[in-house]
DNA sequence: GCCTTGACTGTTATTATATAACATATCATA
DNA sequence: TATGATATGTTATATAATAACAGTCAAGGC
């Protein structure tokens, strides 16, 4: 999937990473709610970090099988899901890949912009869309629970590079 | 490019879905565009409309192979895949699923509102949501090319029948 | 202490989804 | 009708995800 992880992390891939806060963010909201952050699942998410990017569950697998946890699917897919299911990675679906929250500190409706050029994936808020969705689908009757958006296009950095 | 349309194919799967309209109607996008609406091709896009809701490829592939079309999945994937391309259907990524456009007459951006309890999906106009997603993809500098939004809930059948 | 219980981690095996590569057939048009 | 472009079909393979089950381990009840 995905090549060599940059030690950035950031929104527009302009500044420096923030993952030893996100990272401690992480910690304090596992040990607040009870959650329980275990080794794999902490590497796991560390290495979603790393990334800068989205990565494939079997990118994820890869990395983990090398550093002595388990070398089967299973393994990456359910620390993925608990992170997912915890509010702590995202699954963008249009990559088949996962991808670090990088503000989990409060619950949200994010909307992921991946760029085609650099395949970068970035976690936008979007609380205006929820309100712009809701009403859609109220009009349709329907009752919304969770929403995915995905949006590809050209990021700020692969734009200027092109110009 | 629109917000007039009469958005929702079914929006409680009370009624038949005008699924002899809308093939009609690709075929005057298909004559008008200079496609070419094949057999395969206009055949996977009934059944999707017949379906009433979203299909996955494999399922796709086992009614045209029953019909005398190919029996491999290249088959199914790339009639589905013309008929995305030219709007005459969507993906449905969190389904891994293919859905007739329920109206075909102009390009949308549409929302999709998948059930839960039912599986059906439906395609919903939600232009203000390009809007919103514009805005907050601006901040970020991020040029948005293309959005997917697929929604999870209860449509309003299923909500009726659970009260 | 020790036993039960439930959550977690790991395994093997399988299922599901999607594409690559290539041969044949059909169509447009010159 | 020859010719190049498009479409259809095949075999084979790549990629993504889950099912089912066994061993581990720590917390809480006795
Ligand atoms: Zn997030
Ligand atoms: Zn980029
Ligand atoms: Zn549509
Ligand atoms: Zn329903």
């Amino acid at each position: 999937m995905s090549d060599e992880t940059a030690a950035f992390c950031c929104p527009d891939h302009s500044g420096a990473a923030p993952a030893e806060a996100i990272l401690a963010a992480a910690e304090d909201k596992a040990r607040a709610r009870g959650l329980r952050l275990t080794p794999v699942r902490r590497r796991t998410l560390e290495i979603l970090l790393q990334a800068h990017g989205a990565l494939g569950a079997y990118d994820v697998l890869e990395r983990l099988a090398a550093e002595g946890f388990g070398t089967q699917p299973p393994v990456a897919y359910r620390a993925l899901n608990f992170l997912v299911e915890n509010g702590l990675a995202h699954r963008i679906r249009r990559l088949n890949a996962f991808t670090a929250c990088t503000h989990p500190g409060h619950d949200h409706r994010a909307a992921f912009l991946i760029c085609e050029t650099c395949e970068r994936v970035t976690e936008a808020a979007a609380p205006d869309l929820s309100k712009a969705l809701g009403a859609a689908a109220a009009q349709a009757g329907f009752t919304v629970e969770r929403v995915t958006v995905e949006a590809v296009g050209r990021c700020r950095a692969c734009t200027q590079a092109r110009a």
